[in-house]
DNA sequence: CGAAAATTCCG
DNA sequence: GGAATTTTC
């Protein structure tokens, strides 16, 4: 019977797994997860989607232990450790679904090479995304450059119906060498990492009940209340998506046979396209996550100080809704969408601090941080980026404090501080008056801060520093 | 006529 | 997003 290497990376699950399906048809399988030693790796510093692939291997491996197949568990060089198990089980083929992260795409090129020597069958599968991305072009065979064009050609596709959970046979007389999954040293010992764990469940079953109590009760809301942080109108499914807890071709089909449709069907359809848009650009052009894709932007006066940076990172700006969103990053690994536009926006055009900063901290802080995904918002955010918000529009924190979190429950959530503002001042206690602020027990500079920066003055700077690279 | 609302422009 | 311009009543 021949022997599959089933190698899982970001598709940590049972269900709708073409490559473990497959495999588990045509032999005997022997699953496999390699955590790459390379610093290169996207994921080497995002301390809390360490977190939460620590939590997916112990669900994986659970899962795959009650068919009574065991995950064998390595960390090093993929390729070597690839060829050593092939070695170690006289595997004949290796079967995976198909990844895009820069890293793996450049390690995988060597690997084939390796294999196709050694005389290994190499199968890779359609897995992580709704479609094919190769197939998704423009009239002119180029990569989509505007979201509602690509959005209106990814209607026409077929999306593949999700893979059952396979019958899987293990006649493995001798188990290779597998590394206890803390041997990975995933965890951090930081306090707040820590502290993950009060605010998620990650794993695949997790991650399929909290999709399913979110298509019976809080998809007809999402239309309405997906802007508003305080409403906790949005899926959380980012967390189960970045390790693949869940397969976003089943959730597309659940939603698709789900009989009530509404208009919040098609908002959250087209979310779900954004990232498959992510990861077309991640494709096509790999130095997105590092490199502004208007070029223009190489030359950007970023000026931006380290203690206002600091500032940021710590929710200490002086701006409300800034703050609140910085602080559910700190103390959840997660932030509203809405807000961390908002943050972003800031950071970049109120403090002018070059986005691959900012990116940086959302890298190492945030539990659904994902290469594609990141990279896009980051240069969205910044102007640089495909079909991005232009540089131009620069979010008032005030404004958007108003519109998006109009009662400040969301601020007097994350900024305790101000929590006894009258909602007239919540997005800008500097405006209170004495009387007012002894009322709320605040006192600014003290207990929260003045801005670091004024609004206009900000906006006036950022567009100068955009002036400068305009000519260009 | 003037104020307010809608549209357009910038990328 | 916000300023400038045009349309509406």
């Amino acid at each position: 019977m021949k022997k599959i290497i089933v190698w899982f990376r970001k598709d940590l699950r049972i269900h709708d797994h073409a490559a473990l399906f497959e495999a588990a048809q045509q032999g005997c399988i022997i699953p496999v997860f390699i955590w790459p030693s390379e610093q290169e790796f996207e994921y080497a510093d995002s301390i809390a989607a360490k977190w939460s692939l620590h939590q997916s291997l112990i669900s994986l491996r659970q899962n795959l232990a009650a068919k009574g197949i065991p995950l064998i568990i390595r960390k090093g060089n993929i390729q070597k450790e690839l060829l050593q198990l092939i070695k170690e089980t006289s595997a004949d083929a290796v079967f995976y679904n198909r990844c895009y992260e820069p890293f793996m795409v450049q390690s995988l090129f060597e690997i084939e090479i390796q294999l196709s020597k050694s005389k290994i069958e190499v199968q890779s599968f359609h897995g992580n995304l709704l479609y094919q991305q190769f197939n998704i072009l423009n009239k002119n065979h180029e990569p989509y450059k505007v979201f509602t064009s690509y959005w209106k050609r990814t209607m026409q596709e077929h999306v593949s119906t999700p893979y059952a959970i396979p019958k899987m046979t293990s006649t493995l007389a001798t188990l290779p060498a597998s590394l206890e999954i803390h041997e990975l040293q995933l965890l951090s010992t930081n306090s707040l990492e820590s502290r993950l764990d009060q605010h998620w469940e990650i794993g695949e079953q997790e991650a399929i009940s909290h999709w399913t109590e979110f298509l019976e009760y809080g998809l007809n809301k999402y239309e309405r209340y997906k802007d508003f942080p305080s409403a906790q109108a949005t899926s959380l499914l980012s967390p189960y998506l970045v390790w693949g807890n869940i397969s976003v071709k089943s959730i597309w089909h659940s939603i698709q046979s789900h009989e009530i449709q509404g208009p919040s069907t098609e908002t959250f359809l087209r979310q779900l396209v954004w990232r498959d848009f992510a990861y077309d650009q991640l494709i096509h052009f790999p130095t997105m996550p590092i490199k502004p894709l208007r070029e223009a932007y190489n030359t950007f006066p970023w000026e931006g100080s380290s203690s206002d940076f600091n500032k940021w990172k710590l929710g200490q700006t002086g701006y409300p809704l800034v703050d609140a969103g910085m602080r559910e990053l700190l103390a959840t690994g997660y932030m509203h969408n809405r807000v961390r536009m908002v943050v972003a926006s800031f950071l970049v055009k109120h403090l002018l601090v070059p986005w691959t900063e900012g990116s940086k901290w959302f890298t190492q802080k945030l539990i659904d941080f994902d290469v594609a995904n990141n990279a896009m918002g980051w240069q969205w955010t910044t102007g640089c980026g495909i079909d991005s918000a232009p540089f131009f529009r620069i979010f008032n924190p005030v404004a958007q404090g108003k519109r998006f979190d109009p009662n400040g429950d969301y601020v007097r959530q994350w900024i305790p501080e101000l929590k006894n503002l009258p909602q007239k001042f919540i997005h800008k206690p500097w405006e209170a008056s004495q009387e007012i602020l002894a009322l709320a027990h605040l006192e600014l500079g003290k207990d929260y801060p003045f801005p670091i920066v004024e609004h206009n003055f900000a906006r006036k700077r950022a567009l100068q520093a955009y002036n400068l690279i305009k000519k260009a």
